[in-house]
DNA sequence: GTGTTTTAGTTGCAGGTGCAACTATATAAT
DNA sequence: ATTATATAGTTGCACCTGCAACTAAAACAC
């Protein structure tokens, strides 16, 4: 996976990670939020009443990292979190309304970013871009799990 | 560039980061590197003899990072940081001999990770993803760019 | 019911990174 | 020659992250 091209993949990956949380953190900077905790509010938006844990599962995050993003959602009032009547261990994440007025503003962000990075690319060359990385997410992470 | 897949491009790129570096760490552990820095002793592997400068420019990283990232290299033994003669304010940054002895090794841990990746791409699809990252970290830099 | 193992969330630790400020050196302008 | 501006490298600061250890609660085994 090389060579004909300048950079290698690994380049480029680490690479567009910079640039996509340089945005993020450049655009988040006025709602106190930085490239740290937004995918998780994202989340939340799609389905609120998670735990924790579902949340760092569905994002393959750390839980401790998990931890300290929604830490910081709640202190910066997006976010409250309920312990579970069933399971006193749990906590359940619900939004408030302070995240709901965000939404569109957030999605706008994405939005805008995704336009970015997809310019001068058809229809097809973005599916197929995302195809292919959804693929060799799942070889990383098939690799990495089967070393445990 | 959504959406019938689960997955944003942002999220894909920065959980193929992770693994990257989660990967890269596990392996580097042994010799006391992690993954912050083996991106600059490959440069240094082809290009021997620039300055700290140059090489941050090569890898598009912040100054203050490469400066550590060569500090720790070179407090490991890996590279040897050089006054040059011409300008005091530059560093040119040469191998030692524990770096060219190590260099067949971290080759193969990063073809390894490139071999992982690639599991079940064809030849094609693999040059297709690079040529499409290519340009996705050609726009994203761009326009970064455009906004300084 | 009691003891053991598992699990959700928290926290410590260490590593890495960008931005900004700083120092020393070089270059450009006067 | 002197002053102003630019540049290479260093360091402070704040942020983010994974790994590991820990606590409290739940699940499991006997």
């Amino acid at each position: 996976m090389d060579s004909e091209h300048n950079k290698s993949i690994g380049r480029l990956i680490s690479l567009l990670n910079k640039y996509g949380n340089v945005y993020m953190n450049e655009k988040l900077k006025d709602y106190n939020l930085g490239a740290g905790q937004y995918q998780f509010l994202m989340v939340l938006y799609q389905n609120e009443g998670l735990s924790q844990d579902e949340v760092a599962s569905i994002l393959k995050m750390d839980k401790g990292t998990t931890a300290r993003a929604i830490a910081k959602l709640e202190s910066e009032g997006y976010v409250e979190r309920k312990v579970f009547n069933t399971d006193k261990r749990v906590k359940k994440l619900y939004l408030t309304i302070k995240a709901h007025e965000f939404e569109k503003e957030i999605r706008s962000i994405l939005t805008n970013w995704k336009m970015v990075l997809a310019n001068g690319l058809s229809t097809e060359e973005q599916n197929i871009t995302l195809v292919l990385l959804n693929q060799i997410a799942l070889n990383a992470e098939e690799y990495l799990d089967c070393k445990h």
